[in-house]
DNA sequence: GTGGTCTAGACCACT
DNA sequence: GTGGTCTAGACCACC
């Protein structure tokens, strides 16, 4: 699969691996009715525990990104959107604030933060429009 | 001052100031030789526990970024390196991927975004212009 | 504390500890702001294992019924809407259904279950409203 | 027919089947005698696994609520218990509770809930109505 | 064999 | 001493 655990950061190991099957999604690597790996595969392969990985599909069905069927996977949900737009705000804004503090202390201009936000967002939906030649873009 | 704490991220406290600081020297604004906040200051201004900026500080010592000076304060190491351009941009790539990510799930344009980054980076800017009493600009 | 564990129930420990904060909250017995049994002290009082608690305390976060704050405890939220219009009814509608089956086979009338929520319903706010007689209607 | 499952319940969906032929019986719709749906009925109108009927039926017998009789099918037991008006109630009042911490938690109406519920309920009877055709009317 | 609940206990982040 | 992450492993519900 297509997950890497860095174990030298900080950040927890759910939360890395949240944002990198969020990615797998959003790029259309995996599509709505996809079955991802079963918790134990993904276990064995990053050898973390299980519990981990179920913490994880958890928080993901959660947000209505993944849905369980017990005995059968868990599967790419069929594009549910859960949150309102007062949430998606929030979240969006504490996101960009976090990125705007790193401009700042990195000495970037926030225009040139906006083009490559806009580089990247393109490249995803390029990606998962086309089924294709999604390696190209990783 | 600079340093923001994004308490609804998974991140750590620590880990958020270290990033920050780190960058901030990386981007030149801190150069060595220049003088930090001190565990007070930092800590009453940020609202969080003294003990949390020890440890930061302790950290980055220990990595050979900042050297302390009893009685006097601490300041950038003189070894500190400063990332050029293209590494910066690196790593803000690599944050406005994730952000692009968090677009596409939440079902919200880049456009929208991009008017949020602007937004919080002059907020941020704002409040750390008007703040002219702080005893340094970290 | 207030929580009654039902081993034989079918019905997870979790789901039994959620519905019964719940209750308590909506009762009034527990207010906006006020703090929560600990994690170890609840795990140690029901005999269960402080995990189980974790869990309960982080979907009871997920709802935005109550706040965590590292070090410092777990409180009730200080009446923080999370669901949108949407998922509200959906969530109700569900409730309602599963009751609405339970009448059918119970062979009771719904407008009897209606009196029923009604007055419970009632109970709750008013015992809500009253810090005093608390004791007397739950 | 009147068995409903709710996937959203945490609550086993051998524990909802269960609940609801027992209060089916303890209701007096169903009396001693009376024939039970096969299992594979059962498993094709709910689409759940044959098994988990087997189960159900299984633990039924088990607690001499029902009894099998091969070749000719389940049966309610003759000892079966039919619950009276009072207990009845009792057992609806801790679910109406329920509903009205919910309603509560949700910051919905409570009329809103008996309109739900009177919805669900009609839907409920119109489809056990309309379904002539079953073998029988548990 | 699949996801899910629960236990037991180590270790970390933060006050 | 607080909540939170992670591990290891048993057992259950369901397919």
């Amino acid at each position: 699969m297509f997950i890497k655990i860095n174990t030298a950061d900080a950040t927890p190991v759910y939360a890395q691996m949240m944002q990198q099957i969020k990615y797998t999604i959003a790029s259309g690597t995996l599509k709505p009715g996809d079955r991802l790996p079963t918790v134990r595969e993904l276990a064995t392969q990053l050898t973390i525990n299980p519990n981990t990985v179920l913490k994880v599909y958890g928080e993901l069905e959660h947000e209505g990104i993944v849905t369980a069927h017990k005995g059968k996977g868990i599967f790419v949900a069929e594009g549910a959107r859960v949150l309102n737009q007062q949430d998606r705000e929030k979240l969006l804004t504490d996101r960009c604030r976090s990125l705007a503090t790193e401009c700042i202390h990195l000495g970037v201009s926030p225009s040139r933060a906006q083009e490559l936000l806009e580089k990247e967002y393109h490249k995803l939906k390029d990606s998962s429009n086309s089924s294709k030649s999604d390696s190209n873009n990783l």
